[in-house]
DNA sequence: TGTACATCAGTGAACGCGCGTTCACTGATGTAC
DNA sequence: TGTACATCAGTGAACGCGCGTTCACTGATGTAC
């Protein structure tokens, strides 16, 4: 929305609103404890309310609970991770750097959504039921997205769709898991991000290989 | 510690103590609720005294405080694991199975322990650091106990220690990722369990793949 | 074997505090005519 | 453009309750002589 309200005409320092200011402050409010540790599964009202300097009634207003402002951090969450994957399509231009630079985007954007990743990786085994599910469609929907992607790059040409589907999901969840990793060190420790980049590669390498020589391989049970 | 008391010559029903009793009944009601679909981080030292049958002031004659009850049930998760781990090297006995017996066998131990899977799941992601990385220590424990066990069955000759090392890494990391779709399900829902189960087996085997043809493919990086 | 004493684990009462939630209110914004 | 009214978002006071933690206590068990 457009701010149409004129500037200081009035008695300055009144409540001054616009629409789903106080909504973004308590969702970010939140994100901000996780950020500093907190799990999302101890937070209470009040605190997130304190956090977000507002008054503890106005929760109410935005959120019927807790794991209601959890699900709608889902949501935005599947923006961040819509953002990344954007992002990687416009930079892997060629093949041969396809898993290089596909991992250093997703480290950059972690770190720069640190608290958002966080929540991710809490609320996979979280309380919330609701949230789990969320995030675990948003891994499906990438991993979906990855094996189009794939397709279209002619990169998968001798696999089923269900063997590169599998694949896919394979990747999605290997560097879900390095997400952990990466979380668990200090954004400025270069030397440990930079082994979590290289190993979370290296998986992916493997799995591509593996793919590769999949049909070949026919170990496969039924 | 052996029974070393008169049955019931005394006055029954009154306090009669086995050591470290009380400890244990605070620890499984910790679980127990965990069981019950709530998150570690969420429990309150009054909740779980409650669930406990035990007076709350009984708490801090074990434990510190939630955490360090958090820790101590990471030492008894790596006893589960360690189970689990010698039951699969006793059963696994052709090389050809190797997978699905061992997948099959995580499985079950999941299911006769759920409420320490779900611990192990929440703590990867959770509040106090010290869980983690003794989660986090376990891992790597299991990891490396299953590269000695696939250099004894001559099973990883061509590779590297390093890249046998990773291998496992990844293997490991997959089946924990398993355990949250596992956990996510019915623990009578035997038709998604056993999706569970025969994904689980193909990610392994197409990393096993990727591992046997992993030094001829050398778009190796470093 | 018996006695005295230290240690340990469990108890119940009490504390002050922060929690989630409700209520009636206020004032700004949007809408109808 | 002006007026009347409904809606919406934020406020502050108040509630009862469960929380973590402390304290002084009790009685059972282990140890020394």
């Amino acid at each position: 929305m457009v701010d149409k309200q004129r500037p200081d005409k009035q008695r300055v320092e009144k409540t001054r609103r616009k629409p789903g200011e106080t909504r973004d402050k308590l969702m970010t409010a939140a994100l901000e404890l996780v950020g500093k540790g907190r799990h999302f599964a101890s937070l209470g009202i009040r605190e997130v309310t304190r956090q977000a300097g507002v008054v503890p009634t106005s929760f109410y207003r935005h959120f019927r609970n807790m794991d209601d402002l959890g699900l709608q951090l889902v949501d935005e969450l599947g923006l961040v991770l819509r953002r990344m994957m954007r992002e990687a399509r416009a930079n892997v231009l060629q093949a041969d750097k396809l898993m290089e630079e596909s991992v250093g985007i997703f480290i950059s954007h972690v770190q720069a959504n640190r608290s958002f990743f966080l929540f991710m990786a809490q609320g996979l085994a979280g309380e919330s039921r609701a949230v789990q599910d969320g995030i675990r469609s948003e891994m499906r929907f990438f991993a979906t997205e990855l094996a189009n992607d794939l397709r279209r790059l002619r990169l998968a040409e001798h696999l089923s769709d269900a063997d590169l589907e599998m694949t896919c999901d394979l990747v999605v969840r290997s560097v879900a898991f390095s997400l952990t990793d990466l979380l668990g060190v200090s954004p400025e420790d270069d030397y440990q991000i930079d082994q979590v980049r290289k190993r979370t590669t290296r998986f992916l390498q493997l799995i591509f290989v593996g793919a590769a020589h999949w049909k070949s391989a026919d170990l496969k049970s039924r």
